[in-house]
DNA sequence: GTCAATTCACATGAAAGAGACCACGGTCTAGTG
DNA sequence: CTAGACCGTGGTCTCTTTCATGTGAATTGACGA
């Protein structure tokens, strides 16, 4: 009952935040530091639409927390608010980020949700994919309008479906009587446009823009502009922005990264009573995200992934070197035959196997061990900690008892 | 010893099926005037 | 006569299987020095 004081009290009369969204991911500040060259690009290639012209087709690429989708975000709230200045009322500035899983991550509900923000009513399946692009066209058609259409994490949506919906999007405006659309690509992946389609490639790519990773000051600037509304003063003990800065700056200069970082460590401060923010925290933070991240994806996995990471689990413990693909299986086949759960083929644990590998919870590596075949070597990529956790969440998610 | 062919154990791709979800339009049913 | 229930059809989406093809180096076996 102490404990459960203590942490009341903490809340109560020791709250370190002034306000807690600023350090939050998708908080848009009004000034973008360290980015002004390329918010300047963008609002001049973006400019022409205030007089409903046509603008370019734009393409933006960097790495995570470069700061991307911020500028953009940025530039189009500025543009909508001159539009209303002016008292026009002919630009539409769509966003989507394709990587939502269950909103945008298909071809159909990317332009479902087109419509949807152009507060049409579609409903979420059913519907034959050219009645949904008719009905967008529709919509966006009764006037003259240019439509600035922003996908966010395209590089997704094209592995997922294909390029070519990127080509019927550039297309539609010569179908188009009125309107007009204009795309603007977000990639993480420097080398998304390699291989794509060149008609999409010559089409998205009418303008180019670099995000650079931020280094370590300029994070230090990003942080110290956030930290000063967020936090209460003198809560940030000294040096507690530069160590955030260089965590972050060590990985990919991601600066999203960065304010969890910031904004995590300052609530384990809270909860922990303590008037300040110190350097330990950082630390205990940086561990803390690194495992709530890998374990919420453990835990989000179906039944068959989860199937499979036991099964790689259970190997490794029992030591001997590399595991492969086919010592996998077999381990799986066996926690299947317990769990009483279907098989799934080869062909189909070797997909899992890969997605794991994306997801960082395993490393796998393609190797050809001559006459003896090509298989994956696996290994696990997660510290002693997390694994114990990991084995408890699998073991209640697949009803085993060892 | 050297070299090319062979071979293994999967990787990787493409296509297609199953089953869930859903909208639409037509038909049936029950309730109303 | 009409509103709502109910059905069949046709569409998407995800997960999976089936079939096909690709692949890198250890191994093998032929060959020549």
């Amino acid at each position: 009952m102490d404990k459960i004081d203590k942490i009341l009290d903490s809340y109560a009369t020791n709250n370190l935040f002034k306000d807690k969204s600023i350090v939050q991911a998708n908080y848009v500040p009004e000034a973008i530091l360290h980015r002004a060259e390329q918010v300047e690009a963008i609002a001049s290639i973006l400019a022409p639409a205030l007089r409903g012209e046509k603008v370019s087709n734009l393409f933006l690429y960097g790495g995570t927390g470069s700061g991307k989708t911020l500028s953009v975000q940025h530039v189009g709230e500025r543009l909508t608010e001159k539009m209303k200045q002016i008292g026009e009322d002919n630009l539409k500035f769509i966003y989507i980020n394709c990587k939502l899983k269950k909103v945008a991550d298909t071809e159909y509900r990317i332009i479902a949700q087109l419509i949807k923000s152009l507060k049409g009513n579609i409903p979420f399946t059913g519907l034959p994919l050219n009645a949904v692009y008719s009905k967008f066209m529709e919509m966006i058609d009764d006037k003259k309008q240019v439509i600035i259409l922003v996908l966010d994490e395209i590089d997704q949506a094209v592995k997922k479906i294909n390029d070519s919906f990127i080509y019927t999007l550039t297309r539609m405006n010569s179908e188009l009587k009125n309107a007009q659309i204009s795309l603007i690509g977000i990639s993480n992946s420097l080398t998304f446009m390699e291989n794509i389609d060149p008609r999409v490639k010559s089409s998205l790519g009418e303008e180019e823009l670099l995000f650079p990773h931020y280094n370590a000051l300029q994070l230090q600037d990003i942080l110290r502009q956030r930290a000063e509304n967020a936090f209460k003063e003198g809560v940030l003990d000294e040096g507690v922005i530069a160590k955030c800065a260089a965590y972050a700056a060590r990985g990919y200069g991601d600066a999203r990264r960065a304010l969890d970082l910031l904004r995590v460590a300052g609530e384990l401060a809270e909860r922990e009573g303590a008037k300040k923010i110190e350097l330990k925290h950082i630390d205990t933070a940086n561990q803390k995200i690194e495992k709530d991240k890998m374990l919420d994806v453990i835990e989000g996995q179906s039944i068959q992934f989860q199937q499979v990471l036991y099964a790689i689990m259970n190997l490794e413990k029992k030591g001997r070197g590399s595991i492969f693909t086919g010592d996998v299986y077999n381990a799986y086949q066996e926690i299947c035959n317990k769990t009483k759960n279907e098989i799934l083929t080869q062909r189909r644990v070797g997909d899992i196997i890969a997605e794991f590998d994306m997801l960082g919870v395993i490393n796998a590596r393609v190797i050809s061990k001559g006459r003896q075949g090509r298989t994956r070597e696996i290994k696990l990529n997660l510290n002693s900690e997390i694994k114990e956790k990991a084995k408890e969440i699998l073991e209640k998610a697949l009803d085993l008892r060892v």
